[in-house]
DNA sequence: GTCTATAATAGGATAGAC
DNA sequence: GTCTATCCTATTATAGAC
């Protein structure tokens, strides 16, 4: 196989799948390599820390593609209902409706967590900063509206786990589902 | 080191601290024999089939722990919002406050998803319908009740996963508080 | 920038003594 | 029921040719 077959964001992209779906741990060379057609050597060639760069590299594209689609959609004008329902599409899609793990879940359990733990808060922090921003917003106060924010990424996460535990979808459709209408509750109790 | 050092129990125990802090994919036999005191041998000769032999024995475990902790509080006597605080008690025992992962979490991510679905299944289940009936004791109809015991068990794995990626354990602690008062509010909507 | 080949190590598993 | 010793394979990582 000859000089340059994918672009490096396209190789990472690839880490990236094998990352979510099988864990730090999980995730040998063999299969890093099939995946992306690369081999042991080509991999080692660009990330010469071996797996911990790779996957310091998914995290850096998780992180972009996060702001491309979730936090651009949270950001964006309109709304703020409208933007949340746009987190949520975003987030539909890239978890291909609970079909799919969660890279940072993945990152957070097995041996890895202590590896990557500023880059996955710093990522979590991203996220829920981007939220809460929207949830202001939408007029309810600061802390009520971290609070919330944190809350909505626990529920996501967690129905990713409960969803692939039971192997129902559904669990995750549901939570998606409910998100923004009670994010955007009128604080109250 | 001679006979019968621990009780099956207690290795089982070990086992199971091992798998939470490391999950499938990243507990060693080298880290099991360690945790346990036995060598590998030993290991092989009360769970035959190596490290599945000892998740399932785990599982098990986690299953007996559960119906004597969290599930015991849940279908115990009083009203349903004593039970649904003490099942909130149990949870943050066995947790640790936020400081221990899930062995359930754990086993649904990395490579071991297949391998114990139908126990991890039925545990969550088992969870899921013991927290469905205190709420339809509580007056809830049983399709809010299951709903909203699924939508707790999707909090608390939720809650592990970021409190774990946050290290900020008073995540867990916020999630935790918020549970009985959010499980018993009058049906609306 | 990719490959083949190879090393070095860790992981899972077994045999057989005690 | 536990141990030591061993085996085999997978895994990580590197060397060096192209």
């Amino acid at each position: 196989m000859p000089a340059a077959l994918l672009s490096r964001e396209e190789v990472v992209e690839r880490l990236m799948r094998v990352v979510r779906r099988h864990g730090y741990d999980g995730a040998s060379l063999a299969e890093l390599s099939k995946a992306t057609g690369l081999g042991k050597s080509s991999l080692y060639h660009h990330f010469p820390d071996g797996k911990d760069d790779m996957v310091r590299a998914v995290l850096e594209h998780l992180e972009a593609q996060m702001r491309s689609g979730v936090l651009k959609a949270l950001r964006g004008p309109g709304p703020a209902r409208r933007r949340v329902e746009q987190m949520v599409k975003a987030l539909d899609d890239f978890y291909r409706g609970g079909r799919e793990a969660c890279v940072l879940g993945n990152l957070v359990l097995g041996t890895s967590r202590s590896r990557f733990r500023p880059q996955l808060r710093a990522i979590f922090d991203e996220w829920i900063d981007a939220l809460a921003s929207a949830l202001v917003d939408a007029g309810l106060s600061k802390s009520v509206a971290r609070t919330r924010a944190e809350d909505a990424v626990i529920r996501i996460e967690g129905a990713l786990i409960l969803a692939g535990g039971m192997d129902d979808v559904s669990l995750f459709g549901r939570t998606l589902k409910q998100l923004p209408g009670e994010l955007l509750a009128p604080a109250s109790r």
